[in-house]
DNA sequence: ACTATTTTTGACACTTATTGTCAATAGAAT
DNA sequence: ATTCTATTGACAATAAGTGTCAAAAATAGT
C-alpha cells in the first residue's frame, strides 16, 4: 500500500512537470516558502490549495483530496488504540447520514 | 443507529446519576458553565475530560472514547463528498501502521 | 408567589495555534 | 562565479481555543 504522504505525491507530482516552486507559487499566490513546507509537510494544506494544485498539475482532484482528508483523519487519531473502531462509528454515520440527507 | 452526540450522552448519564452540573464540575475541577456549554456541544471535549467523566460516573470509557474520536473524525469530514473513501483509506493506513508497529 | 438551586448565556481577558511575510542561508545547475 | 531554486528561522498578524465571571433564565421545592 501507499504510505506516502500528500505533500511527497505533490511534490512527485511538481517534479514531474518539472515546475519550480517560484512558478507553482506564483500561481496560487502564495509564498514560496510556504509550498515549501506544505510539500514537507511542515504546514498544513488547505482543501482551496489542493483543489488549486490539481488544476495546475491538470491532474485528478478526487485522488488528492481523498489523502488530504484521510491525514485529517489520521491526524485526529494519531496513535489512538480506539482509532478502528472510531474509524467505524464514523462510517456508519456518514451512511446513516447520506440516506437521510434528502430527508 | 445511535445518532446521539458524546454532549447529549454525557448529560442523559449525568441526569441517570442525578448530579447537577456544580457537584461535577467541582469534581472535574471545571467551570459549571464550559461543562454546560460542553454537553451541549458549544465547546468541546477533551480527552482528559472524558476520561474523568467516565470515571466520575463509573462508567465503560471506552463507548465515550470512541464517540469522542468518531466525532473528531465525523468534525474533519463534515459534509465531503469524498469522506467514505478518505474513511476507508484511513482505516487501511491505520492497519498498515498497526501491523508494523513493533518493527 | 417566593426562594433557592440549577442551568444558560454572553462578555472579557488570556493563552495557544495557525498563517503570512520576509530575509538570510544553503544547494544545485550552468 | 553567478544564477536559479529550495530551505530555514524569525517575526508579526490573525484566528481559534480556554478559563473566569456575573447576570439572566429556567426549574424545583415550600
Amino acid at each position: 500500500m501507499s504510505t506516502e504522504t500528500l505533500g511527497e505525491k505533490l511534490r512527485q507530482i511538481r517534479e514531474q512537470n518539472e515546475l519550480p516552486l517560484r512558478k507553482v507559487s506564483a500561481l496560487l499566490d502564495i509564498d514560496v516558502a510556504i509550498l515549501s513546507k506544505m510539500e514537507r509537510g511542515e504546514r498544513k494544506l488547505s482543501k482551496e490549495v489542493v483543489l488549486k494544485l490539481a488544476d495546475i498539475y491538470k491532474c485528478n482532484p478526487e485522488e488528492l483530496l481523498v489523502l488530504f482528508l484521510s491525514e485529517k483523519i489520521m491526524y485526529e487519531i494519531q496513535d489512538e488504540d480506539l482509532g478502528e473502531k472510531a474509524l467505524k462509528v464514523a462510517e456508519k454515520r456518514v451512511k446513516y447520514l447520506k440516506a437521510n440527507k434528502t430527508k
